[in-house]
DNA sequence: GTCTATACCCAGATAGAC
DNA sequence: GTCTATCTGGGTATAGAC
């Protein structure tokens, strides 16, 4: 049996990760993480010493999560490149409800240099490696000049817009997104 | 000769402009824009009823100035449609000097509804109608099932992240990155 | 047209009782 | 471990003198 420390802190973490995720660090207030948690918004800081703490708590059980899955899914061999890629999108939709950007530019403004740093490994190691590691086994089919790192970076900024819950309003949907990313929006060339 | 009146409201669209394209709605304060300024913060009231009319009045300067540019890159033909893109994105990485994301962000969660349906229509306007008729014009080209409006809206996701000042960290060149979106990332299917 | 003074609100954070 | 009370600072916006 979990003790109230543990229990608390945890409700503060699932509260504060879906309000970071929703609507970023600045739109999201520790009055509004206690109220949504039932306590008040003092006591947050018996659990973490201030608002930036917790951010970085979020980010850390969200990106074990994350590495976790991401992992599982390039190893995997029950599914084709194309559905491997599917899945993992699918997966971060999920995590991050709202605004993929918006995360990147609370790490890059609002955080400590030492948070920052800190995020910046972990981020590497979750979300960039296993597409690294993806494209890596394809590396015979990439065009020239483009290594699996490249090709991973690549991806995730093009991805990024497309990690919300909503739909993106007029825009494709994650297959076709796929689809023109490994073979372009061309049947010749222009 | 200008009066008064039009110097001091010039002067604090340029300096909102600038704060608003590099730091968002949020992290941008009246404070810090009658200061650059040189004025007092209350000053700024005798000039735009609040801080969203600022912003929505930079969002229109800005939005005119894009579309006579794109336009006119669109209607020209000394370039090749590569040529075309990239200079169409250079000019939006000059005006929008960080972070285009946080704008869309802030269109659709920092404003009251009557503004954000206001700007997006000019948004379509001045941004997206330039490249849905340059796709227009290599419409034959494209692939199955790909209107000229998807592929608008494609690219601009996919440029997104790469219209900020500082090079992508680690990423890809414009010119690597339109090649990538026209013609896909692998020479023969993985 | 610009200023000073100030109202009002909400933010993050601390002190100290229970 | 949680609370009440409170500090401090920053934000947007208004009133009213010059």
């Amino acid at each position: 049996m979990e003790n109230k420390q543990h229990d608390t802190r945890h409700q503060i973490l699932e509260v504060a990760s879906s309000l970071f995720m929703n609507h970023g660090f600045l739109a999201t207030s520790t009055r509004k993480i206690a109220t949504e948690v039932g306590i008040t918004q003092p006591n947050l800081y018996h659990h973490f010493r201030n608002k930036e703490e917790i951010y970085v708590a979020v980010m850390e059980n969200l990106a074990a999560e994350v590495k976790d899955y991401l992992d599982e899914m390039v190893a995997s061999t029950k599914y084709t490149f194309v559905e491997q890629l599917e899945q993992m999108i699918l997966f971060l939709q999920e995590k991050h409800p709202a605004d993929f950007n918006i995360m990147m530019h609370d790490m890059d403004n609002h955080l400590s240099p030492e948070s920052r740093a800190k995020l910046f490994i972990i981020w590497k190691n979750s979300y960039q490696q296993p597409f690294i590691s993806l494209f890596e086994t394809k590396k015979a089919h990439l065009r020239a000049n483009l290594s699996p790192e490249l090709a991973a970076r690549h991806f995730f900024l093009t991805l990024a817009p497309y990690i919300r819950k909503e739909p993106v309003p007029g825009g494709l949907t994650i297959e076709q997104m796929i689809d023109f990313f490994i073979y372009g929006i061309v049947k010749d060339a222009p």
